[in-house]
DNA sequence: AACGTAGTACTGCATCCGCAGTGGTGTCAA
DNA sequence: TTGACACCACTGCGGATGCAGTACTACGTT
């Protein structure tokens, strides 16, 4: 097994685009060589299996879709309040379309997780995670909501997410700032300070 | 080209199994004859491709996502309301329930339409029309909300879907029937009577 | 000089698709 | 009733593809 984490993590932001392109389909190791422009057989030298190049990819994915810190703190020089939450939610829809092969790559790994029992504990972990860093931020920071507020507003961009990655002509008729705002308006209390509606 | 109608439904059924269980990896014309119990080579008889097949699929489960008509009327005798809606909404999870392989294949097609335009186009027609389909039921039965209410239910709706099929676990701690009350609770207007436009 | 890594080439294996040929069954007309 | 025809199921093979794995060479660093 190779040690090169430059070379690995190189192989692994090739897989991510071969997912992210061709689809779990399309995904082999040669495929890996080929997309990171390296000989072929190198990427077997990297990883014994297509599982164990899964489980990478993953936690590579979880680095790559990782909010910048700076940025975040810079944001959150604002008073808490209903715009602020909808500024966050925006933020996250511009880091999407950023690196949309990242989250091509994640609804992937969900669907293979279907079949992997590793990889479903492995994604189970990371999302719960990052739910209740969500919850906890949330609640933290003061922002208006609850709980079972944060979850809906998980749920709602989950959705936006997954069509905007998949059909995106269908949420034309509806920008995405504005059912952004609409649903924070809607999901969480009407907040006495600031909020527009 | 084959006519048997019986046999292709057969075929296409097999293909979405096929789908479900071992992914758009797995989908091949080989792997649909093993799926539905026929002679090797009888799936290349009905589909010239894999293509064709994909889009065929795709039809198929159209026709099984479709809500039984007698059940949604009976459904529809109540008066409109807010619990009307959520009573909706869990069916809709019921159903997705009954045919999670319906779904989990609509997910891959979801992800193969990324790669092949025909399907894509043909995807976005699908969930167009559903979606105004939706829109215009709701707003015709008279239920609290207005158009974009419609639409943030129907992304919530399709979150929670997703989760379901791919992390199940990660809403453990959130009932979906009470994530489900409470987004119709908190996306439509408080409920006097009858809704707006 | 020795060790680890990169690069190359080759082998063996699995599987897939497409086609063509064969046999069986149902239908229609005489 | 019978015979001809059309349709369909099924089998088997040819050709091709593509992948994983491995052995071997080259390179460079220590």
């Amino acid at each position: 097994m190779r040690q090169n984490a430059a070379r690995r993590t190189a192989l692994l932001d090739a897989a991510i685009e071969v997912l992210a392109h061709e689809g779990s389909r399309g995904l082999t190791l040669r495929a890996v060589d080929t997309a990171a422009q390296v000989p072929k057989g190198t990427a077997t030298n990297y990883f014994a299996h297509r599982a164990e190049l899964l489980a990478q990819v993953m936690t590579r994915i979880q680095e790559r879709l990782t909010p910048d810190e700076s940025q975040l703190a810079d944001t959150m020089r604002e008073k808490p309040s209903a715009d602020l939450v909808a500024t966050l939610l925006k933020q996250l829809l511009g880091r999407m379309r950023a690196d949309r092969s990242s989250w091509l790559a994640l609804m992937e790994l969900r669907l293979e997780a279907t079949r992997r029992p590793e990889l479903h504990a492995e994604l189970t972990r990371f999302f719960t995670a990052q739910l209740d860093a969500n919850v906890g931020f949330h609640l933290d920071a003061g922002l208006p909501g609850d709980r079972v507020s944060v979850v809906l507003l998980y749920l709602a961009m989950l959705g936006l997410i997954v069509d905007d990655l998949t059909v995106p002509d269908l949420l034309a008729p509806y920008p995405l700032e504005d059912l952004i705002e609409a649903m924070v308006a809607r999901i969480l209390p009407p907040s006495d300070q600031g909020g527009e509606r």
